[in-house]
DNA sequence: GCTTTATCGGAGCAGTTAACTCCGAAAAGC
DNA sequence: GCTTTTCGGAGTTAACTGCTCCGATAAAGC
């Protein structure tokens, strides 16, 4: 994932051996399995069950990350970019229906959504906010293409496909097989699609005010 | 809801009075509540929370249910009671694909998948296999219905319904605008519809083993 | 090799939370 | 009035979890 400055030396900029490689190691060992513990058991999980996943002590994940606050904003910036990425690819692809598709997938695998219930208990940064709103730029480009070309309903927003990844998002029974989550997606991005004789979507459009509302702390 | 014979006298089998009348509505009255809070928060929502609701002592809810898993357990079996209800109501209707919509939309409205995430963690009972083993019988014969119909495509289980139910059942942010749940089942439901050129769904279909298991509490 | 220094890792602490108990108060029945 | 039944919430207790702290450990320097 993207730099991880902070795991080169700062002068040198080169690569650490020996002990600290294995700091470096650990630091991303410990976002990949807050990733992975965070996005199946949502936030509520421990950070001792993070430590554990990355096996490493819970002191190591402590020196980097201050609390576990810390820890969550940063996997929550991380998890934004990467959905960012993942807008940019879709945009570069050619099929504006694919594309659309393919990000709200990849959205989904990474349990994006699984973050959401944060909203309003963790400190949002400016460079949160910042990659909220440029993500919702680049999916609105998305929507609007697919709809030009006629394969999106007219009547889905941004926020309808927002609030469609944070629900598959959400963290299911521990073992639950991705083989379901797939099946359903599947059968919701076909809904998705523009059909002829199709009634349109009940009640207004989500406000994006509401939307952004949730992260605020003082709420 | 349904019964509640245990709210009457067993001898006289008539309506108590005065202090006795006021046992039976807070029995009511909580089972009633902890829907609303437990459907809500889900099942980590406290005890304090469903008493404060009812309007009613937290001595007095202990009194009727004895334990937190006792109340889940009745709330689990009314629901599945209510959900078996819902199915009848959509096998007679005429129409079997607004049949089927209705009852899953029921469903999701009553937040059945709410309850979901206690399998395996309470005691299943008999009575309530023997509702699960109803209920997707009843369903089964809906899917088929409206497959034979041709209203609904036909690689769809009934295990997939079930997913889905549960999927959209799921307790989200607090105030999550229910307009925004209505949305996005309207266009869940959109994809269950058979369209001539749509691809199969991937995967194989769920498994009802697997189904079953999660609420075995070996395991 | 020996010392120094940076890092690791988990045992334990302290604060919080939430299920549950218990008993005084209040209402019903006689 | 007196008894009995039921109510209701303050307090108890046990479990949990974020976090600290320090001994162990391994790399780097001499």
């Amino acid at each position: 994932m993207n730099e991880h400055t902070h795991i080169r030396d700062e002068r040198s900029d080169r690569p650490r051996r020996g002990r600290q490689a294995e700091a470096a190691r650990n630091d991303i060992r410990v976002l990949e399995a807050a990733r992975e513990v965070f996005g199946r058991h949502g936030a509520a999980a421990t950070v001792a069950a993070v430590a554990e996943q990355a096996g490493v002590g819970i002191g190591s994940l402590y020196r980097r990350y201050g609390s576990k606050d810390d820890l969550l904003r940063h996997l929550c910036l991380a998890s934004m970019q990467q959905s960012i990425e993942a807008a940019q690819d879709a945009l570069a692809a050619d099929d504006a229906w694919l594309g659309l598709a393919g990000y709200v997938r990849a959205c989904v695998a990474n349990r994006i959504g699984a973050l959401a219930p944060l909203a309003g208990t963790i400190e949002t940064t400016p460079e949160m906010w910042e990659a909220s709103a440029r993500g919702r730029q680049l999916v609105g480009e998305l929507v609007a293409r697919a709809q030009r070309g006629g394969t999106l309903r007219t009547d889905v927003t941004v926020l309808d496909i927002a609030w469609l990844i944070e629900l598959f998002g959400r963290s299911g029974p521990e073992h639950e097989d991705d083989g379901v989550r797939s099946r359903l997606l599947s059968i919701a991005l076909g809904g998705l699609r523009a059909v002829p004789g199709a009634e349109p979507l009940p009640g207004p459009p989500p406000d994006v005010a509401d939307y952004v509302r949730r992260w605020s702390t003082d709420g």
